[in-house]
DNA sequence: AAGATAGTTAGCCATACACCTAAGTATGAG
DNA sequence: CTCATACTTAGGTGTATGGCTAACTATCTT
């Protein structure tokens, strides 16, 4: 129990099926239940749990059970870990764009794309 | 040939595993050969490869080879496809934690953590 | 030409992932 | 009490992932 520990491998992995994205994406439209969270005809129940099991895991999502009920709603603060290992990427690309147009502009050797 | 799709969930795979965000943040300062950006005792090298293919698969990295060495470089735009995902996400946790915000001072419901 | 260097290919292995069906457990409605 | 609803658990399957060793190719260096 608490193996909700919000990494980077695994947020960045939760983010990397469509299914979880969908879910995340709805989510942030305000709670939700499991059956309104699934898609009808899309994947088994079961399959579908897992899912939102791994993005508890990642401490992406909380749940709440009310009676027979079960209620996610989002967890905002591990995205941020993702959002901001691309932060400090992002303001390196301008710096690589830039070095990208020197060599360019300067060719040293013949870039082949074998 | 021609496998390089950059698509959401190939991105955000490439960036769940620390290796291979060690070499996006390496290619980050400039371009980088494949024995310079694997760490001395680490990995084996086809290990380390598989993960600058897949890199290079997810439209991430390029290479070319020049001799007996191939170097990488660092292409951002795939990248931007991730950073979008999260803008757009980002934007509705304020909303969201609005939200909580307004349940937390407005309680309907017990928030029973199972 | 011989040897070192840089990368590559082939093939193996264990574990993790993403899905399934079938059966079980609460809980709410009638 | 009975039945439907809403999950949950158990267990199985095929493929993908992440690692390895061993052996090979191609290119310098001497």
């Amino acid at each position: 129990m608490a193996n909700y520990l919000p990494t980077l491998d695994r947020v960045f992995h939760c983010l990397a099926n469509s299914t979880r994205r969908r879910v995340l994406e709805a989510l942030s439209a305000g709670p939700s239940t499991m059956t309104e969270l699934a898609e009808p005809g899309e994947m088994a129940m079961p399959s579908f749990l897992q899912h939102l099991q791994i993005l508890e895991e990642a401490g992406l999502v909380r749940s709440t059970k009310n009676g027979r009920v079960r209620s996610y709603e989002l967890n905002p603060p591990p995205l941020l870990l993702a959002d901001n290992w691309l932060d400090k990427q992002r303001k390196h690309w301008n710096i690589c764009l830039d070095q990208l147009h020197h060599l360019l502009t300067n060719p040293e050797s013949e870039p082949e794309h074998e």
